[in-house]
DNA sequence: GCGACAG
DNA sequence: ATCTTGTCGC
């Protein structure tokens, strides 16, 4: 059986070594910006990471990495990270380049003991991660604008956990949030600062083309690898 | 007790 | 997350 309390309990302990603000941003440009996403095969029973390393500012992808491991947990809302990061890690490991800064599929602190997939895969790496989800997991927020751009704070009991942002207009909002040494504003600035027409930003966009689409290399024209 | 619930 | 092509709407 899984002993669910220990996990929440290990969440919360972990959630105190999160560094809520830019610990190498504040001054000077990343050179390199990935983005990491999971899948699964084999009926779930395969867990598969791809983490895709984007040059900045030309984003151009210069490197990407896929791992395949045992699928090691079920799904269950709040303990996703336990579930994911193995792969993730396996994943990074893999990498020749170090990124400067990471964009994981899923919440940072914008989670329930503030230690979403996002942060609790960059305090194991000690990466500055920031969460980019594509549908809330707690907090409220008022109703965001249609236009691209427009975005609301999202709240839980009175606390700001992350941005919900439209970052394409008819598309459901982004759930931003800061995952590990980066501040909520900076997370959104270089989300946006990714953004090339899509809903998702571009590291996201390759991790989750390389992890779920296997059509997606044939139709995005691209060099290298 | 009931509803919500990242991927 | 995953099963999966064409199709409706802006």
């Amino acid at each position: 059986m899984i002993d669910t309390k220990a996990l929440r309990q290990e969440q919360r302990e972990k959630s105190r070594l999160v560094i809520r603000h830019d610990a190498f941003f504040a001054s000077f440009t990343p050179r390199f910006i990935a983005g990491a996403d999971v899948g699964f095969e084999k009926s779930g029973t395969v867990t598969r990471a791809a983490i895709a390393v984007l040059q900045y500012p030309s984003l151009e992808l210069v490197e990407y990495q896929v791992a395949r491991i045992d699928t090691v947990l079920p799904y269950i809302p709040g303990l996703l990270s336990f579930r994911e990061y193995p792969a993730l890690i396996a994943a990074w490991q893999k990498l020749s380049l170090r990124p400067d800064l990471v964009m994981v599929d899923g919440q940072g602190i914008a989670h329930p003991r503030r230690f979403g997939i996002a942060s609790h895969f960059g305090v194991l790496v000690d990466v500055p991660t920031i969460g980019v989800a594509k549908s809330r997991l707690c907090g409220e927020h008022a109703l965001v604008g249609e236009v691209q751009g427009d975005r609301q704070p999202l709240m839980d009991h009175g606390e700001q956990i992350g941005v919900v942002l439209r970052s394409k207009k008819r598309c459901n909002p982004l759930y931003i949030s800061l995952g590990h040494k980066i501040s909520i504003d900076s997370a959104v600035f270089w989300v946006e600062q990714c953004m090339k027409g899509y809903k998702l930003p571009e590291p996201t966009r390759w991790a989750d083309g390389i992890a779920s689409n296997g059509s997606f290399f044939k139709q995005t024209t691209q060099k290298n690898l």
